[in-house]
RNA sequence: GGGCGCAUAGCUCAGUUGGCUAGAGCGCACGGUUCACAUCCGUGAGGUCACAGGUUCAAGUCCUGUUGCGCCCACCA
């Protein structure tokens, strides 16, 4: 497979390349390829700090979505650039287990053969969820695969296997023995379908159509009423007091007083409390501290006790007395029936208010009263703001960090412990003789350490994100002393979407300071998250979910990545668009047939090699030459430049523009009619062939890795594979190449524009007389060029030494000060000719006005910087050459 | 209530520290079988850079305000 001399095989075919790209033949099997090679892990070398990036493990519920293709395509773009830069470069897959999503996934399977989780039973259920996580965790492998993920199999984490686990234990008793994880009664968020407490995060908000209801309350021992009002007026059955603000001149005579609670008839106390708002409603607040944050905080501070009315299956208890049983949505039917049959129902009116629905579910989740495990923030937050703050953690696009911080300076607590089956269990275990608690890293515990008593242990689960925010430690062994752990801690770029910021980054922030003293990444980079074409979130009830192997089946890989990654922008979502996708397939075939084409006179040839591949070619170069490599190095430039600030798209489309509109449109079609020229030439131009497709594959390579593989095997090249070559240098830029073929190709589009505005049959061969000025020498170098892309006969070019004559039967195309005369008797229509000479000559005018008008200004020509007066000063030169060759060629139409 | 963002061509979007004539793809109009490619080629039309001020020699870009849209956070009965 290596190799360094080519062979000429002029008695071989041309090419072995198909006429057209087919990208299922190009992908099938590559990958497999990469793998066994070896590619997809580290090459070490101790002289380079390695760069890692580890995987966000997708949750095994179900198949990758096109929201996945996006971050692998990304992922893989700064891997395997970073490959080809020669860093030592690690991507670590891995999968999540998805919690309350795993679990319920599984719960809906078995809903479809008539059973619930309870009827199988705890042990036969977690076995389901296992064998259900097997099955897709090979499927989301392949279509990782299919997308052509770099990333090292052999290193494969799942969250669950025993490693994750154990780093899970250890994290929590570490954090439990500091006394940051605490185990208590709070009020806390439930899902009283999923039967769980759920964190904050998990509960997503929406404003909902609801109604307010006020009801009067009377006061105990006089005929005064006072009113509250309430959104939710089941929950007075479990009031306990009513608050008014201390300073609330209309009710302080009543603070101290109590009221005889509705329906209940139970008395509970008036309390002053300034929270309340006097403003709002009646500026009275019935308080229920079992079911409401804010009342629980009320509560406490006026010691007034909690008394929970609702069952954990979303039915009203004992408590709620008349109503026990019933579900909470009709008790609150009932409850406003039964006040308003009482005469106790003030007003009723509709009001939008928040209903916070369960995410993984959407049902609506009730605060209540409840013992959990928490997480104390306000220690471990204190380190993450901080490294924020100081600039040690940095995000793409910046302004995200104003989002994290915000979070990290309103944390509250958070609850980590779940009441489902499938998950880590916590690490808790208590002994049934002694009362001791115990923590242990330890898988199983047999008896008390106390006692040697019985101990069982606590039946809760974490919160899936607890071991995730354990992942870029996890995955590398820890907690056992690895050498991968070694080597590849920290990683260098955590790259997710912003949707999952605060779940997840922030949380990797706080443990990886916590547990490894050192932050887990220096940079985050956030995309967005890929939309329809409506700008609609893609979710399966609305049907609209992207399977990518769908879309890659159709178009290839390469397609569906350069396509997600051109469109996309850090930080910003995206509208698939699916011709986008064909575009780049398009592309793909562009770069595929400029390919085919060089390859002919590249296999005629000797093409010099050197360790690096083909070499640049140095003499004979003709001004073309000099341009496309100086052009190369441009886009070397560029891409590079825009690669190192996470501009990937960017870099992406500027290797596209140049291969498409500069190499394929300019160089390539320039070069046809030179290799119909002498031997030396075509060796130039075979040359210059291999140098620049073979660097531009390279280029592309992390785009789109499969064609240009695939083609790259096809080019002379040196080395096993283009994934393992090196990132192309620029070299030093060709300016005065570029200017000159720059004015030698507007003059052809000038000339083509005529043609073209004036009717002449395309395929005509005219002759022209083409007047450069200074350029003279270089025109005449190009004059074959020039004459095969403008269709100019070649025995009627001539390059004249001043401006050509061209009487009133000739087409003028005028590009800077060049100036192109095409005799073209009879054909041209002289009104026709004047107008668009005219709007030429309008242009040319305004132009001159604008440079003269900021060459007379003086701020200007004391305060602009020497470089660009001189651009104003050149403009002004040539804008008066061109107004002056217009209007004098003007002139001689109208003679 | 707090925070963040967006507004550029018919559509989807680029536009890095302010500096040549504001770009791309798609779409649109017209025309093309030249031996790499019709998954293509050529030519063209199309923009008060949301609005109003300000800073500056110079503003799509920086500042302030306005309008419209979006997202996130939050314990607004």
């Amino acid at each position: 497979m290596s190799q360094t001399i080519v062979e000429p095989t002029a008695n071989e075919p041309t090419s072995t390349l198909a006429k057209a790209y087919d990208p299922g033949l190009v992908e099938a099997g590559m990958y497999d390829r990469w793998d066994d090679a070896g590619y997809f892990q580290p090459r070490e070398r101790p002289d380079r700090d390695p760069f890692v990036v580890v995987m966000p493990p997708p949750n095994v519920t179900g198949e990758l979505h096109i929201g996945h293709a996006l971050f692998v395509t990304v992922e893989d773009i700064m891997i395997r650039w970073h490959r080809m830069l020669g860093d030592p470069t690690l991507w670590i897959p891995g999968a999540d287990h998805a919690g309350i999503a795993g679990q319920w996934v599984v719960e809906k399977l078995l809903v479809q053969e008539g059973l619930t989780r309870h009827d199988v039973g705890r042990e036969k259920f977690v076995a389901r969820v296992w064998e259900y996580m097997d099955q897709y965790r090979g499927r989301i492998r392949e279509q990782t695969m299919i997308l052509g993920a770099s990333c090292d199999w052999s290193r494969f984490v799942f969250t669950m296997d025993p490693g994750p686990s154990r780093a899970v234990r250890r994290v929590f008793k570490r954090l439990y023995d500091n006394g940051l994880i605490y185990r208590g009664e709070r009020l806390i968020s439930w899902c009283p379908r999923c039967q769980t407490a759920l964190s904050d995060l998990e509960v997503v908000h929406s404003d909902d159509a609801g109604f307010l209801w006020t009801i009067a309350y009377p006061i105990e021992g006089s005929d005064e009423q006072i009113t509250v009002a309430t959104t939710r007026p089941e929950t007075m059955l479990g009031d306990t007091g009513v608050a008014v603000h201390p300073d609330d001149g209309r009710y302080r005579h009543l603070i101290g007083s109590m009221v005889r609670l509705p329906i209940l008839d139970r008395l509970i106390p008036i309390v002053a409390d300034s929270a309340v708002d006097p403003a709002f409603g009646s500026g009275a607040v019935k308080v229920t501290p079992a079911h409401d944050p804010n009342d629980f905080e009320i509560g406490k501070r006026a010691s007034l006790p909690s008394l929970n009315v609702m069952k954990t299956d979303g039915t009203m208890n004992a408590n709620a007395g008349p109503f026990e049983g019933l579900p909470i949505a009709e008790a609150r039917i009932a409850v406003v029936e039964r006040l308003r049959h009482d005469g106790m129902l003030r007003d009723t009116r509709p009001h939008a208010h928040s209903v916070g629905r369960c995410q993984r579910c959407n049902t609506v989740v009730e605060p209540l009263i409840s013992t959990q495990w928490f997480v104390s923030m306000e220690e471990l937050a204190r380190p993450a703001i901080a490294a924020a703050k100081e600039g040690s953690l940095t995000f793409v696009p910046e302004h995200f960090k104003s989002v994290y911080l915000n979070w990290m300076e309103n944390i509250h607590d958070w609850t980590i412990s779940r009441q489902l089956w499938w998950g880590h269990r916590i690490p808790v275990w208590y002994c049934q003789n002694c009362e001791a608690t115990v923590v242990t890293e330890e898988e199983t515990l047999s008896a008390c350490p106390e006692c040697g008593g019985p101990v069982e242990q606590d039946p809760d689960v974490l919160d899936t994100w607890f071991s995730s925010g354990l992942w870029p430690f996890s995955t590398l062994g820890w907690p056992d002393d690895t050498a991968d752990l070694r080597r590849y801690y920290p990683s260098s770029v955590m790259e997710t979407g912003y949707d999952i910021l605060f779940f997840w980054v922030a949380r990797m922030v706080f443990f990886g300071l916590e547990v490894m003293g050192e932050l887990p990444f220096h940079t985050v980079y956030l995309h967005g998250t890929v939309r329809d074409m409506d700008g609609g979130r893609m979710s399966k009830t609305k049907g609209n979910v992207i399977d990518p192997t769908i879309v890659t089946a159709d178009y290839g890989a390469d397609a569906l990545r350069f396509a997600l990654v051109t469109q996309s922008s850090p930080g910003n979502d995206l509208r698939l668009d699916i011709q986008k996708v064909e575009d780049a397939r398009n592309f793909a075939n562009k770069f595929w047939n400029a390919t085919r084409f060089a390859l002919r006179p590249i296999a005629e040839l000797d093409i010099a090699l050197d360790a690096e591949g083909p070499v640049r070619p140095s003499s004979d170069l003709a001004l073309a030459d000099r341009w496309i490599m100086s052009r190369l190095d441009a886009t070397i430039e560029n891409a590079t430049r825009l690669m190192q600030a996470h501009q990937y798209g960017e870099a992406g489309k500027e290797i596209r523009e140049f291969v498409w509109s500069e190499l394929a449109d300019w160089y390539i079609e320039a070069a046809k009619v030179r290799l119909r020229g002498s031997p030396a030439e075509k060796q130039v131009v075979a040359q210059t062939l291999a140098y620049t497709l073979e660097r531009s594959l390279r280029l592309l390579h992390p785009f789109m890795p499969f064609v240009t593989e695939a083609l790259w095997q096809e080019m002379p090249h040196a080395g096993d594979s283009v994934m393992i070559a090196s990132w192309p240098v620029a070299g030093v830029r060709d300016e005065a190449a570029e200017a000159e073929f720059g004015t030698l190709i507007e003059t052809i589009r000038a000339i083509r524009n005529a043609r073209t505005e004036a009717g002449v049959e395309p395929g005509r061969w005219v002759a022209a007389e083409v007047f450069a000025g200074p350029l003279a020498s270089s025109f005449e170098g190009s004059r074959r060029e020039l004459g095969a892309l403008a269709r100019i006969a070649d025995d009627s070019l001539a390059i004249v030494d001043r401006a050509p004559e061209g009487g009133k039967g000739a087409l003028t195309a005028v590009a800077g000060n060049v100036v192109v005369m095409l005799p073209l008797a009879g054909i041209v229509d002289l009104d026709a000719e004047r107008e668009r000479l005219g709007k030429e000559l309008v242009a040319a005018q305004a132009e001159r006005d604008r440079a003269v008008a900021q060459l007379g200004n003086e701020g200007f020509m004391a305060r602009a910087p020497e470089r660009v007066v001189d651009v104003q000063r050149r403009r002004l030169s040539s804008s008066e050459e061109q107004i002056a060759l217009i209007e004098r060629r003007l002139a001689e139409l109208n003679a």
